[in-house]
RNA sequence: GGUGGGUUGGCCGAGUAGGUCGAAGGCGCUCGCCUGCUAAGUGAGUAUAGGGGCUAAAACCUCUAUCGUGAGUUCGAAUCUCACACCCACCGCCA
């Protein structure tokens, strides 16, 4: 959520913002509505202020009708619920601004390539999906996975199931032993006024799964439960930059990607994710920006798994985020680069909605804190990473190097 | 699921026969004094949000709201009434 003051004094400036995210919205809308709550707050405060004047000097006659007054603040009480009521709801629907270098941009197609990592191995065979190696290895199960839920969820099993765990460990171990974070093991599930926190409600509800008698939903990722553990509380300035990271299960109903990968484990339901969130300062968000980028991609090149950094367009960046860098990595199959994290800085769009504010060291005014967050990363499409750029000639897969610690000493699956 | 207790400021914690209570006290924090240093001691200050005024913007001034949430009684509610939510304890059930 943006400051309606923000807005309105830099209506231009947003309402370009918003043609570039594709969003269509006229902000007049905003203005009138604003108008009409400054027009009732003045009318009630003024009837208060004379109530409350009158009550301090009980007894004295001063020609004001308590009565009248009580009945009228009542009447402008309800136009001033509904009227900020509305606000709420548009403000809660309008995206965050853009950063200034994020690029203006229609869809992926638009979005620059920063950085690129490593070389894609010349395969002396042609390179399976993975779905291929895994299967006849015996270590992913598709058609279990849609006998015991549905399609997009998938079996794993043995040295499949191994190494998913075994990712797990190696990036927490990465994050929290390197890279400073704090390891937290969140609820799954969480209040809508959480997932109001963070941006998925009140627009993505379509995309979330919705528990039937409770106000719970279960987790699309960490990212929402993480952000929000210092919600509606001060914290003090020395106490920031805060580094959570956490792995879950995240959930997720993909309306809207009916047709896209649904062969293996590329897009499931139900996935694994190492997730990183900071919380900090203003002043120092675009630079964690950089740095939770890099603790992702250090993950993939410890994993020896080429990838490349690209800065998301303004129409293909997401809702609650001003830049986004997504990680990409090299899949061979696919003769491509396929998204495996994405690391975004939200500056103060999620801490206005949860209420998340420091006081800075010099004793001021609580300020919104920034948020950020980034998978650190994607557990189901590294271990396809894996599978096919260390597939063998003869359907065997190397494991990495850096992982056979994590198996058991384990070197290959075959 | 049953019974009982609870929800107050950054934190802890007083306050219910309704009336300057935004709220005692403590902790923390800020500034000063004291002090070889630190600690201790000591004096003062220290909520948040919103409206209006002033301003380039602040500072500042002023008003309004906020003692779990919502509604009610009243000239006036942290204090009374009702509903709801959440937390804690014990019992029952249970990984």
């Amino acid at each position: 959520m943006l400051d309606i003051k923000y807005i309105l004094a830099n209506q231009e400036e947003y309402a370009e913002c918003l043609k570039n995210r594709h969003h269509d919205f006229d902000l007049n809308i905003l203005a009138g509505l604003d108008e009409r709550r400054r027009k009732i707050i003045g009318e009630t405060e003024t009837l208060k202020a004379q109530r409350n004047k009158q009550s301090r000097n009980a007894g004295e006659n001063s020609g004001f009708d308590p009565k009248a007054a009580k009945a009228r603040i009542k009447e402008l009480d309800t136009e001033l619920a509904e009227v900020e009521s509305e606000l709420h709801t548009h403000l809660m629907t309008l995206p965050n601004k853009l950063s200034a270098t994020t690029p203006i941009g229609n869809d992926e197609n638009d979005n620059p390539v920063v950085r690129t990592w490593g070389e894609p191995r010349k395969f002396t065979f042609e390179p399976k999906p993975h779905w291929d190696v895994a299967e006849a290895l015996g270590i992913m199960d598709f058609e279990k996975g849609v006998m015991l839920a549905q399609s997009r969820f998938t079996v794993l099993q043995g040295m499949g199931a191994r190494m998913e765990r075994a990712l797990v460990n190696f990036m927490l171990d990465l994050h929290t032993e390197k890279h400073g974070y704090l390891e937290v093991e969140p609820p799954f599930m969480v209040r809508s006024a959480i997932l109001e926190g963070t941006g998925q409600l009140p627009k993505f509800a379509e995309d979330l799964y919705k528990l039937q008698n409770d106000d719970l939903w279960l987790i699309p990722t960490a990212e929402v439960p993480l952000t929000n553990l210092n919600r509606e509380s001060i914290l003090e300035e020395k106490d920031l930059p805060k580094y959570y990271t956490a792995y879950t299960p995240c959930f997720r109903r993909e309306a809207g990607s009916a047709g896209r990968d649904v062969r293996g484990l590329m897009r499931q339901h139900q996935f694994d994710k190492v997730e990183m969130v900071k919380i900090c300062t203003p002043e120092t968000s675009y630079d964690e920006l950089e740095k939770l980028t890099n603790n992702a991609g250090e993950v993939l090149e410890i994993l020896g798994l080429p990838y490349r950094v690209v800065n998301l367009c303004s129409g293909d960046i997401g809702f609650g985020s001003c830049k986004t860098y997504d990680l990409e990595v090299w899949l061979p199959s696919q003769n491509k680069y396929r998204e495996i994290s994405s690391c975004s800085n939200c500056e103060d769009f999620q801490a206005r909605r949860m209420a998340l504010r420091y006081r800075p060291a010099d004793g001021g005014r609580p300020r919104f804190a920034h948020t950020l967050n980034g998978s650190g990363i994607a557990v189901g499409r590294t271990l396809i990473a894996i599978i096919e750029n260390y597939q063998n000639e003869d359907g065997s897969v190397t494991i990495p190097e850096a992982l056979v610690p994590y198996m058991n000493g384990l070197t290959e699956i075959r």
